[in-house]
DNA sequence: TCCTTTAGTATCCTTTTGTATACTATACCA
DNA sequence: TGGTATAGTATACAAAAGGATACTAAAGGA
């Protein structure tokens, strides 16, 4: 095993999920289906529109996530994870697993640290 | 299951994972055992100095890698997996799976994209 | 006496990310 | 006629991450 092909690998992975509102913006998606922009918006308390906008966009460019416009005034636009997109679950899953297991671990240390 | 909990702890784990070097400093570690400062450098190429203690010295804190130092001249010191980095294996092992599978997807999106 | 080695710091600079704020088009409604 | 709603864009700015380069201590060897 050639650590160099592997770690593009990982690499591959992870710079999909990097990016401040990347994750938070699949998790709503996987767990509510298809969004509308606003409804995303509102859901996630302090992202900018701007933010909003780039985010999807970077999804949308690496076939993450699909975005739907309806012709319409005022404008209707609906964002949903692809098949593709849906093959992040396991990591995301990884993910969630150890964090939740480790919480008590991370706080521990932090504690210590406080009271030194 | 409530989202804001479930991002947190999708967060706690990208937090260690994120940075340019960690995820290549992490795999050299687990596939090579312990290893010197000057050894990791010299399978990294490319990173500086500093680089490569900030991100050790960020993964410490997190008491995810181990830095031992002997007192001697010139100095050595020595850096390894925690138990606790151990347990990231999983993720990182789940990226690479992903990343292993999905390189021809991204491929074809690539070219698809280069060819219009 | 000076050079080498190791594991760093210190300083400054560039690039990348993220934030704040204002602006747009256009149909519909009162 | 003027306000509302939606999904943005434009611009300017602030903060964080990363990179380049030079410097350090102190033992041992030529």
């Amino acid at each position: 095993m050639n650590i160099e092909p592997e770690l593009c690998r990982v690499e591959d992975a992870l710079g999909i999920l990097v990016g401040k509102w990347k994750p938070i913006i699949l998790l709503h998606l996987l767990k509510n289906g298809t969004q509308r922009f606003s409804e995303l918006k509102r859901r996630m308390p302090g992202i900018t529109q701007k933010m909003l906008t780039n985010q999807l966009r970077e999804l949308e460019n690496e076939d993450i996530i699909q975005r739907v416009v309806y012709p319409q005034v005022p404008p209707k636009v609906e964002y949903s994870i692809t098949e593709y997109g849906r093959s992040l679950e396991p990591i995301l899953h990884a993910m969630h697993e150890w964090g939740t297991k480790h919480t008590l671990h991370r706080r521990q240390i932090m504690n210590e640290r406080a009271s030194k």
